[in-house]
DNA sequence: TCTCCCACCTC
DNA sequence: AGAGGTGGGAG
């Protein structure tokens, strides 16, 4: 039901551009008094070095308008890429200090949605989460001055339906509301994973939430994306070429109907996430509705686990609907603006269509869904190919979480990965845990597993529309776990979280770092195919 | 609901 | 020129 619209929904004004973080710092910080702002109940430490950091949004504009409708992006057994991109410009980072950037798409709530009525409704619980899979930009780890020179894009990153998926793509359930977050690790070889030390902030946008699915369910949504996705094109259009390209297709006669009709109609939909036209969400719906902005902790890792529980009850409405309709169609689809955001990577600078993170919020967890872990266990595989050192690293710890992590690199790319291939040709490198046992993993870990916690609360805290949440989190805090020490949540981690690398260019040899062990991890290959 | 294949398009 | 990303329709 409702509750996803306020999860998602912005609330504060766009005009903050601030970001609201909150990180968590280390105690020193704290007690330093660092950080002083981070409301959240998490736990607040701030890592040195992470408490400047910010993180914006680009396109942010394009975003709230699919938002505003309620975004739908579709998962495939190959994997899909998201649309829009998530692409973000970051400041703050030492210039010369190593960082590893990642995702993970969590949870948003515990529901199942369905779409009927021209809106979307709960309809039941969720099915368990996934392994959460992290997906470590290509570049990672790179230093502050790389990813503060141009936006850091996550485009690459495809979204499936498998469960068994061994590619590395990060694995959603269909009709379920999740979102995606943003993880900044500081990598720098002073400061690994392994360390305790090892500082992370996580970032939230709330208006980049997205219930999965097949097939597009709101017409509204298919009319966004047509209009502003480049690959789309083909079926833009006027009327004239739809019907024309529609004859061809479908050969006789059916006089088709073009889709532009449909488009047309799709007005009213409402829009589960924010509600409506503006967003009103509140902040804590930001990100994952279960973020625990409260307490837990988020640690990357707790990213990385994503699957968990989801907390947030009262965020989490049961339906939505929507009111604001007027949204869509015409006003925007046609010709609107943002056709042109499509547009695609400019150069930090100026981009309107930024926004700065602004939740504070630990990342908690969103993922933490505990519970399901079984699968992934089962399958965990563990393919850390090419990542990057600290990428390795952090796969490395949630492994010894318990988790195995992907540092695959993606399918296509490079990594050889890649396909179904047997274990044992897997040109992967394991590595072992052992430098995993860092705090990071260890963070990330809690995160990832436990508990929901949430984000609701973040409202409070949150507040801008556009800003990401952000958390940061401390090593130290907290690490444990049963393994390593690091400290899992109750959840724990899943069973298996894979921390994907994506494939970039990069080679990725192992790092420097540290020595990778293997680690046995089973691949997923399974299912996979 | 989901999967597969298609025509069309970007890169 | 080829690889790969799109949504639609059929099954």
């Amino acid at each position: 039901m409702a509750d996803t619209e306020e999860t998602f929904g912005l609330q504060n004004t766009p005009g903050d551009s601030n970001t609201k973080e909150v990180q968590n710092e280390s105690k020193e910080d704290i007690q330093k008094g660092t950080l002083s702002k981070s409301p959240s109940p998490q736990t607040p430490y701030i890592q040195q070095g992470m408490e400047g950091i910010k993180v914006y949004l680009h396109e942010g504009e394009l975003w709230t308008k699919f938002d505003e409708v309620g975004t739908e992006m579709i998962i495939t057994k190959a994997g899909r890429r998201m649309f829009p991109s998530y692409k973000v410009k970051v400041t703050g980072l030492n210039p010369k200090t190593k960082y590893i950037l990642l995702m993970d798409v969590v949870p948003a709530d515990d529901h199942r949605y369905k779409f009927a009525d021209n809106k979307w409704s709960v309809t039941g619980k969720a099915e368990p989460a996934m392994p959460g899979r992290l997906y470590v930009h290509a570049d990672s780890p790179a230093t502050g001055a790389h990813w503060m020179r141009q936006l850091v894009s996550f485009q690459k990153l495809k979204l499936t339906n498998n469960h068994l998926d061994p590619f590395g793509h990060i694995i959603l359930n269909s009709m379920h509301k999740y979102q995606p977050r943003i993880h900044i690790v500081k990598a720098d070889e002073n400061n690994g994973f392994g360390s305790k030390n090892t500082a992370f902030c996580t970032h939230v946008f709330p208006e980049t939430a997205f219930i999965a699915v097949t097939s597009y369910q709101n017409h509204k949504i298919t009319q966004l994306k047509i209009e502003n996705n480049p690959f789309a094109k083909g079926f833009r259009g006027s009327e004239d070429l739809e019907l024309h390209r529609m004859s061809r297709m479908q050969s006789k006669d059916y006089p088709v109907i073009p889709r532009s009709t449909v488009r047309q109609r799709a007005g009213s939909t409402p829009s589960p996430f924010s509600g409506e036209g503006q967003c009103l969400a509140t902040p804590t719906g930001l990100g994952s509705p279960y973020s625990p902005e409260n307490g837990v902790t988020g640690s990357p890792l707790e990213l990385l686990s994503q699957p968990g529980p989801y907390p947030l009850p009262h965020e989490r409405g049961q339906d939505y609907h929507c009111t604001k309709r007027k949204v869509s169609e015409e006003g925007h689809t046609g010709d609107h603006p943002y056709r042109k955001s499509y547009i695609e990577s400019s150069p930090s600078e100026g981009d309107p269509y930024y926004r700065p993170s602004g939740y504070s919020q630990p990342l908690g967890l969103g993922g933490g869904g505990a519970p399901y872990r079984t699968e992934s266990a089962q399958r965990q595989a563990c393919m850390y190919a090419g990542i990057a050192p600290g990428a390795a690293e952090l796969a490395a710890g949630l492994e010894e979480l318990g988790c195995s992590t992907w540092a695959g690199v993606s399918p296509y790319g490079s990594c050889p990965v890649t396909g179904v291939p047997p274990p044992d040709r897997m040109p992967y490198q394991h590595f072992s845990a052992h430098f995993a046992t860092g705090p990071l993993v260890t963070r990330l870990s809690g995160v990832t597993g436990h508990a929901p916690q949430q984000l609701g609360d973040a409202h409070s805290h949150a507040h801008a529309l556009y800003q990401s949440s952000v958390t940061s989190h401390q090593p130290l805090g907290r690490q444990c776990s049963p393994n390593a020490g690091i400290q899992v949540p109750a959840g724990g981690l899943q069973g298996n979280e894979y921390l994907y690398q994506h494939g970039a260019s990069r080679t990725l040899s192992p790092h420097p770092y540290h020595t990778v062990h293997s680690v046995s991890i089973v691949p997923d290959w399974s299912g996979g195919s």
